[in-house]
DNA sequence: CTAGGATCCTGTCAGC
DNA sequence: TGCTGACAGGATCCTA
């Protein structure tokens, strides 16, 4: 799914076209996507747009709110007199709605925000708002990179020391909002491979893993997502990521643009992960 | 408690 | 062409 950056950017994106309008109807293609009663949420308006970890928050003006979390494929297009779409990269962002991959589907006052998302993994759900600090995932979620300290990091590895390192900084309860990508990124930019056990990352180390994680978010953020968010104008801005600044990521056969190497792609955490063989050494000590 | 693997679901692509 | 298995930007559940 979108990672933080992506979430990030659909909230902002989301936030210019959806906020202050009233939800009309919502109509719900696909039950195991919507949890709760959507009857609670019709005729309210959307007052503001919040986002925890990889979750997103639409708060109401009735003391509900609606929290969406896209997973893997969900994407969020909004097609009122421009479209905005952000989520997982695919032709939906351009083409008719709703479609096969629609799930949830709801009209706002001047526009329609399409919910769509092709493994059903995602979900929205009603929620009141003075409850969304006592869900079960919110609850657990880490702090972000940018609000952690290196020590808080590297006390965290120890305590799972015996795990891949990857694995551990894709885990929301120890740092939140890493996912594949910029697992990968970090990991590369601060020459860890990520099968190394959490428990011999140096302090000097999980510094500059740290420091790397803040660096590829916000660079990605910055620049609107990884080839997330498209507003279907004429002028038409684009996220684009990966292909500005992802060093490894989908890269696998490509030279590496540090030392030249060879990309490669291998599976870590049950995870595809991209790593340079060279600048990331295993048995590093 | 940790660690690892299976699982939710649909779609696409590589390899026979 | 048709089939098969692997895999996918996430998180949870189950087992040892």
């Amino acid at each position: 799914m979108p990672e933080l950056p992506e979430v990030e950017t659909i909230r902002r994106g989301l936030k210019k076209f959806v906020i202050h309008q009233k939800i009309v109807k919502i109509t719900v293609l696909c039950e195991k996507s919507f949890l709760g009663q959507p009857e609670i949420t019709e005729g309210k308006t959307i007052i503001d747009i919040r986002r925890f970890g990889k979750a997103l928050i639409l708060d109401l003006d009735n003391d509900y709110s609606l929290m969406i979390h896209l997973r893997m494929t969900g994407q969020l297009i909004y097609d009122g007199k421009e479209r905005y779409a952000a989520g997982h990269p695919s032709d939906n962002f351009t083409s008719k709605l709703p479609n096969k991959q629609t799930r949830v589907v709801l009209k706002l006052k001047n526009g329609t925000l399409y919910f769509n998302d092709q493994r059903k993994f995602g979900f929205i759900k009603v929620i009141k708002t003075e409850e969304i600090k006592d869900d079960a995932f919110i609850k657990k979620l880490a702090k972000e990179p940018w609000e952690m300290t290196a020590e808080e990091l590297y006390q965290k590895l120890q305590k799972h020391k015996n795990s891949p390192v990857k694995a551990v900084i894709l885990d929301q309860t120890i740092i939140c909002g890493l996912g594949n990508i910029y697992a990968d990124e970090s990991l590369f930019m601060s020459k860890i491979h990520p099968k190394r056990k959490a428990g011999t990352i140096s302090k000097k180390e999980a510094e500059k893993l740290l420091k790397s994680a803040c660096e590829v978010m916000q660079k990605s953020i910055d620049s609107g997502g990884s080839t997330m968010a498209t507003y279907v104008k004429a002028d038409g801005t684009k996220g684009d990521y990966l292909e500005k600044f992802a060093q490894v990521f989908r890269r696998e056969g490509k030279s590496c643009l540090v030392c030249g190497g060879k990309i490669i792609k291998t599976k870590v955490a049950g995870r595809g992960t991209h790593i340079c063989p060279n600048c990331q050494k295993e048995d590093h000590a």
